[in-house]
DNA sequence: CCCTGATTCGC
DNA sequence: GCGAATCAGG
């Protein structure tokens, strides 16, 4: 494979999107990630960070200026709709990054949380879709990196949990990550 | 161990 | 120019 016009335009398009170098390397395929940064050195448009290393985790949300009362904690309603994204891919959506969370300013007490309830039928789809594949691992084969999401009655030998990868940093994989927090704000956007 | 990007250097 | 190997870090 070669670099050919179309492939560079992929690789900073995705790049600017501030996709992941090893996402780049599998959405064009015959590339490793390697590949992909060594190209975008090559091409000069590297920074995207002040410091290196570590883009996958999450950023703990800048305690920035939202410190605003009740009513910023009521955020947005879990908003499905992605405005502008013609996106013919698979994935209707990306996984839900930065988890933003509104800071309270200490000695304000919490508003009641809103009925941010109802978690995306997105996400459950995803659930219920996964859980054909889980691993079905018991108890003693959790690891460090299996998702521990619980299914069926712990009661019955009908129980398992899912052992799928987890996503990094957290204890479930991403399918169950997606209903076990709330994505809140949907669309990814990586504060530096 | 999983992942991230950065750099080096033989090709 | 290319990218595997390596490095450095979360």
């Amino acid at each position: 494979m070669s670099w050919t016009d179309e492939r560079v335009e992929t690789l900073k398009k995705m790049w600017n999107e501030g996709q992941s170098a090893s996402q780049i390397a599998k959405e064009l395929g015959g590339v490793t990630r390697n590949a992909v940064i060594g190209k975008v050195h090559r091409l000069g448009l590297s920074n995207r960070v002040g410091g290196a290393s570590g883009a996958a985790t999450e950023e703990a949300a800048p305690a920035a200026a939202a410190a605003a009362p009740a009513a910023a904690a009521a955020e947005a309603p879990a908003e499905p709709a992605a405005p502008a994204e013609p996106e013919p891919e698979e994935e209707p959506a990306p996984p839900p990054s930065a988890a933003r969370r509104a800071i309270i300013p200490a000695g304000q007490p919490l508003p009641p949380q809103p009925s941010q309830n109802e978690i995306s039928p997105e996400a459950l789809a995803k659930v219920s879709e996964v859980e054909k594949s889980a691993k079905k691992l018991s108890l003693m084969e959790l690891t460090e990196r299996t998702c521990k999401w619980p299914v069926g009655d712990p009661a019955t030998s009908n129980f398992w949990f899912c052992g799928l990868p987890v996503q990094q940093g957290k204890p479930y994989c991403e399918a169950h990550v997606g209903v076990a927090f709330q994505p809140m704000s949907s669309r990814r956007d990586r504060k530096r």
